[in-house]
DNA sequence: ATTCTTTGACCGAAT
DNA sequence: CATTCGGTCAAAGAA
């Protein structure tokens, strides 16, 4: 797409970029020491598993990464400047709940989307899923801030949260690491299972190995049996079965399956069996079986199904929302004491995958400069224009690449209108960079800043300027994307909505503050509500339903929660400033 | 009978 | 405009 195209090319936002994020990215480095990966390739990387053999010298992926975090759950903006390295042997987890993090905090999403905050904040308030991932030392430091319904005030899960956080982070490194091992082996033996299942079921797709898959699951079950957390689980077959539905704790469905062109790689197409859930994954394997590389996309717009029993698809029941694959992630550096990465790049898009951080490793996306990473970022409904991953080299790694695939800074934002950011200000009074944005639509004067508040950061004040001049622009593609919005929105209504269940199942409270004063403009329209999301709270952590008209409803107020309106009223006025970064 | 997987055909975006 | 390609659909088969 055009916008796609500018996006990259646009000088602006090469330039907008560096004045702050250099900022970021250099506390960043001066806060990590140990940082060895500053790989300029923008990804989140999260250093994984070695590589296991069986008995049979098969290699088990001990793929630990599990999905992001069902990070997703919306492609997290991330902040195009935002670079985040973990230094060796730190959870994500852990480093999210960290002062340093917690400093540095609002410099990573956009919180236009409030994807990546809603992350953290996941991670903080997964509890939930700590169960099932054995995260049991989390689950106890972090029982302050077990997921709360959003009727909990913000404030509390807020301020729990890095309080928490703070005196995990007094903890020595070392320390650190000998919980996370611990915690890691509490999850090992299931993650081993699953993946060693998730291998048989590859290998069941192909002859050569096929004979290899009974052995494997017999033995895996064994191992199964043995563990603490799945006692009492005699159905092995049915299990077998769960297991073979998802190695991520959700239940996926296969769609489709593809011989792309440059890998000898089949790659599977799955979507998250949940109704209405708009998480698809692609999933690369080598001709042994092995998973070569995992894309996800989308959000998963509900909790986790249970572990033990995973329930259908059909009858999962929503019982916390929580993003696990968060603390799976966390879970994935736990263990490995080796050298661990993980980066965050303005790509906005996450990876996962490969122990051993190596640049010169076709994994590495160090060479992001990629055509095929390039057009495969475009490909998947075309909202990354930004080669996150690289489809065909993975094919010579043995670890399984999981790539989280977000939305580039071009989309179609929370609010139906695609939006191109073309600079980013840290603004007098709130140490959180306020993003600023421009509608991509030819002509379309209308102006978009967001930030997160200083006092709460689930808190974000998008601040409108201009009145649109078109309609919300269609959903891209015929795809799914659009798809999903209209399912999931549940509406007869054309307008694309898009899905930001993280934000709504993961935020207690986000708000968003239409510019009452400036932005006068802006609600003449009928499909103007240019609201993130970020302000619909969903008490039940079910999204969706009707967001749209909460949205609408909320634009009629005029009181704003939290006392953050003021904010909003700042310096719009920042109008010279940003236009040096059009000029 | 139900659920899930497979796979060829189709579609739209990109080239 | 034609071709290529990746992603999706959906019927058929398998579990």
């Amino acid at each position: 797409m055009a916008s796609s195209a500018s996006s990259l090319n646009n000088p602006i936002n090469s330039h907008s970029n560096f004045s702050f994020s250099n900022q970021f990215m250099t506390s960043f480095t001066d806060l990590l020491s140990n940082n060895k990966n500053m790989d300029q390739e923008n990804e989140l990387r999260w250093g994984l598993s070695d590589l296991k053999s069986d008995r049979n010298g098969n290699e088990i992926p001990k793929f630990r990464s599990l999905p992001p975090p069902s990070l997703p759950l919306s492609p997290p903006p991330l902040s195009p400047s935002s670079y985040l390295a973990f230094p060796t042997g730190l959870s994500p987890t852990e480093f999210l709940m960290s002062p340093l993090f917690g400093s540095n905090y609002n410099n990573l999403p956009s919180p236009t989307t409030g994807a990546f905050a809603s992350q953290a904040l996941n991670w903080m308030n997964n509890s939930g899923d700590n169960q099932q991932l054995g995260m049991k030392l989390e689950e106890k430091t972090l029982s302050d801030f077990s997921f709360q319904p959003q009727t909990k005030p913000a404030t509390t899960t807020s301020s729990s949260a890095f309080q928490s956080s703070s005196s995990m982070v007094s903890n020595s490194v070392e320390e650190s690491l000998k919980r996370q091992e611990e915690a890691w082996n509490l999850k090992k033996p299931t993650n081993q299972n699953e993946f060693s299942l998730e291998k048989a079921v590859v290998k069941s797709e192909f002859a050569p190995i096929k004979n290899f898959t009974s052995e494997m699951v017999t033995s895996q079950a064994k191992m199964q049996s043995g563990a603490a957390a799945l006692s009492g689980h005699t159905q092995q077959s049915q299990y077998i079965r769960e297991q073979r539905k998802s190695d991520d704790g959700y239940n996926w469905r296969k769609y489709g399956q593809k011989q792309v062109k440059g890998s000898e790689n089949p790659r599977s197409y799955y979507k998250c069996t949940y109704p209405s859930c708009p998480t698809k994954k692609k999933v690369e394997r080598s001709l042994d079986g092995q998973i070569t590389e995992i894309v996800y996309k989308g959000s998963h717009n509900h909790p986790k199904p249970q572990s033990n029993r995973r329930s259908n698809s059909q009858s999962i029941q929503p019982s916390s929302c929580t993003n696990s694959g968060v603390s799976d992630q966390s879970i994935v550096t736990l263990g490995n004491r080796h050298m661990e990465s993980v980066t965050m790049q303005d790509d906005s898009s996450v990876s996962i995958g490969e122990d051993d951080f190596d640049q010169r490793s076709p994994m590495s996306n160090s060479g992001g400069d990629d055509d095929e990473n390039e057009r495969e970022a475009k490909r998947w409904k075309g909202e990354n224009e930004n080669g996150g991953f690289s489809a065909s080299a993975s094919r010579t790694v043995r670890e399984p690449r999981v790539v989280v695939q977000t939305t580039s800074e071009i989309d179609i934002l929370d609010d139906g209108y695609r939006w191109r950011k073309y600079g980013q200000k840290v603004v007098k009074g709130n140490p959180n960079p306020r993003s600023y944005y421009k509608c991509t639509s030819i002509a379309c004067p209308v102006r978009k800043h967001v930030e997160r508040a200083s006092h709460d950061i689930r808190a974000v004040i998008t601040t409108y300027e201009g009145k649109h001049n078109h309609d919300v622009p269609a959903a891209r593609g015929n795809g799914s994307y659009a798809v999903n919005r209209a399912a999931t929105n549940n509406s007869s209504s054309n307008e694309a909505m898009p899905i930001r269940p993280s934000v709504m199942v993961t935020h207690p409270i986000q708000t968003s503050y239409p510019n009452s004063f400036q932005n006068t403009r802006l609600t003449t329209s009928g499909i103007q509500a240019p609201f993130t999301l970020q302000m619909v709270q969903n008490q039940e952590g079910v999204p969706f339903s009707g967001y749209r008209n909460q949205n609408r409803d909320y634009m009629d107020q005029t009181q704003l929660s939290e006392g953050v309106l003021s904010r909003a009223k700042e310096e719009w006025k920042t109008d010279s400033f940003l236009d040096s970064f059009l000029s």
